[in-house]
DNA sequence: GAATGGCGTTCAGATATATGAACTTTCCGT
DNA sequence: ACGGAAAGTTCATATATCTGAACGCCATTC
């Protein structure tokens, strides 16, 4: 198979994860490739601007790469109903809100509102992939798919063995999902900051969920919000259903 | 050179331009490689989720490149700083803001916020790339560049030949930029769309510029309008240039 | 300031990939 | 439902890539 190919797309995949620039050598060591071969890849990437030379002849992401990724969403086309849900949803709470999706095991976000107010800012996650039995967004999504489908989305240890049995505190916590309309996660994923998320449902593609998140202590009210969320993901939901029958 | 690395990164930008997906033949014939190889560098692509399969075997880009491409808006540092003072322009005008930067003869948007309210909304611009010299934010980013590299960031046809001079059109118009301290697009990229932009100096990026856009015929006041998204941009300017100091 | 160590770069042969023709499958029109 | 055509897939060979060692460069240290 092509093996130079796969290699550009680890690279790629490696300088993402990494949040600092790196140097030829310490990516030809992570991926175990030659050098030489690292350094033939490299130039092919950096001539086409994927990636950016910085000093000290260090790599990161370039520019051209983020306008693919931006082609990525243009083709989600539920974003075009959800974001004005996110940005409604935020301006009545006043808090940061996402839309997150399912994918494999992980929570991707796709998008994020933050409000107006020079309060703290939650660290931006646009992009991020999360373990989604660990998120908000994540159990929402999974809280409504068939029984015989969540423990493929979730990983090894959670999902038990043999009769995809899923592990008995983790079923619970999704029954109490569907029963409330929505899950919470306390600083399980970031230390002091609350996440409500509620699913929605997108008859043309994944499985998703918007959600909100906000610092703990914060005088606002865990079931007023969480109606808010809901309401905006049933919005959603129901313009999304709408679309499909065109 | 890495010929079929370079012919992956050429498919990913086709794709990325093309907004519908694309089929195996049509990709080959337009980037004039043979099918048979470009099948295999499709694989390799597909395989790690940088592009999808949709149904007809058509391919578009996939989450993983959206991943990727996230990575890079994590590395341009200035998005700490101009996200938040979108987010209050937004809030103080009720109109859609944006901040791009410059990357050769082009502007390139990196974050847009849209105002509450179900209003029309204008296309969604993130990751576009437009001509600097017909954008407002393009027009900020060039206005106060050193006059003898405002040429190299302009298409052939604008930057006259030999003397690197100015078309005299457009260089009365960045005069005039610079004198009133603004851009001002009135329906040049989209008909009937007003873009109003100041530029945002960063001494640790690329020059780049905030703006924002509103159908015209809406009660706001080009002045009034112009001196907040000049705020935005003296505010961001002062954060970063605190930034780099430390 | 000289030496040293590390890192990026180059080069020629071993090896895997790109190619175009032939095959198979899918889709469309009759 | 059938036939035809176009698209996707496979395969053996010519060819370009991958490799590892040697080179040159820069930064750092004594």
């Amino acid at each position: 198979m092509s093996n130079s190919v796969l290699r550009a797309l680890e690279i790629l995949e490696l300088l993402s994860k990494a949040d600092r620039p790196m140097a030829l050598t310490p990516i030809a060591e992570q991926l175990g490739i030659p050098k030489s071969t690292a350094h033939t890849i490299l130039r092919a990437l950096v001539s086409r601007e994927f990636l950016v030379v910085s000093e000290h002849a260090s790599y990161s992401i370039g520019l051209k790469a983020f306008e693919i990724g931006a082609a990525h969403l243009r083709s989600v086309s539920a974003l075009d109903i959800v974001t004005p849900q996110l940005v409604e949803l935020t301006h009545a709470l006043g808090v940061t809100s996402h839309y997150a999706i399912l994918d494999a095991t992980d929570a991707v976000y796709l998008v994020k509102e933050d409000p107006p107010g020079l309060g703290i800012k939650l660290a931006s996650s646009v992009g991020a992939r999360l373990p989604a039995h660990v998120t908000a967004v994540g159990k929402a999504s999974l809280a409504w798919l068939p029984e015989d489908e969540i423990a493929g989305h979730l990983p090894a240890d959670v999902g038990t063995g043999p009769g995809s049995q899923l592990l008995d505190g983790f079923a619970e916590q999704l029954a109490k999902v569907r029963q409330q309309g929505f899950s919470v996660d306390d600083g399980d994923t970031a230390a002091g900051v609350r996440c409500i998320a509620a699913p929605v449902f997108n008859p043309a593609g994944p499985p998703g969920a918007i959600g909100v998140s906000y610092l703990l202590g914060s005088p606002l009210e865990l079931d007023a919000a969480a109606a808010q969320v809901v309401q905006a993901a049933e919005r959603s939901t129901a313009q999304l259903g709408k679309r499909t029958s065109r």
